[in-house]
DNA sequence: TCCATTGTACGAGCCCGGTCGAAAATCGGC
DNA sequence: GCCGATTTTCGACCGGGCTCGTACAATGGA
């Protein structure tokens, strides 16, 4: 049963420019927005990056709460999207900057 | 007499989205940041910022030395301003992305 | 029902970075 | 040369965040 708890998600209003420059100035919360970004959609066990399975749930609560992903669950696993419409009208520019960079 | 010491500044194609982002993900250097962007050029110690000078130091070296700053000695002092051109070139649109956002 | 898969919660360790004060350096003016 | 103004350097403190392992929860299939 379980209240289902329903994934916090900030309103558009209430996503920070310094939540979001924070949430991106991580490298492997980085990989993680190029990588949703590549695919449009992924689950959060699909890359394979190099930190555990708890660090990994971090950054994607991180990324999460600041306003920068959308996760939502299917089945017993979470797909992740990337809030492109809300970035794009808060901070015009900045995601594709961003995704822009060369990505040594 | 002092050999000049000449501010090190990185060249355009070493300026790394990771350090841009985590030099802008300060508020502090944030809001240098803005003022430089709404002055166009500013001494370091013009600001009224809640920092000690020498963090202030800190942060000035730190938006510099990730590309974000150009900094030019002028008499005792140092004038900022913006690498525009550059962040525009590398990062299209992060910048002004960045300044459009509300500044609560 | 049992189990494999996927992700979360919790507690802990640890290093990085923001902060400060005091002392030194740089520069211009007198 | 001397002084004041501006900024830097140095050492230190300390809190936060990235990291992990273990244990737990949730889901869906066999």
């Amino acid at each position: 049963m379980s209240t289902a708890t329903a994934l916090e998600h900030p309103i558009r209003k209430d996503i920070r420019i310094e939540g979001v420059l924070q949430a991106l100035a991580d490298p492997v919360r980085l990989r993680i927005v190029r990588a949703i970004a590549d695919h449009g959609e992924i689950a959060c066990g699909v890359l394979d990056l190099p930190v555990s399975k708890s660090t990994l749930t971090h950054h994607y609560r991180v990324l999460r709460e600041s306003g920068v992903i959308h996760q939502r669950p299917v089945g017993t696993s979470k797909v992740n999207s990337l809030r492109r419409e809300d970035l794009d009208a808060l901070f015009p520019g900045l995601l594709d900057g961003v995704l822009a960079a060369p990505r040594d």
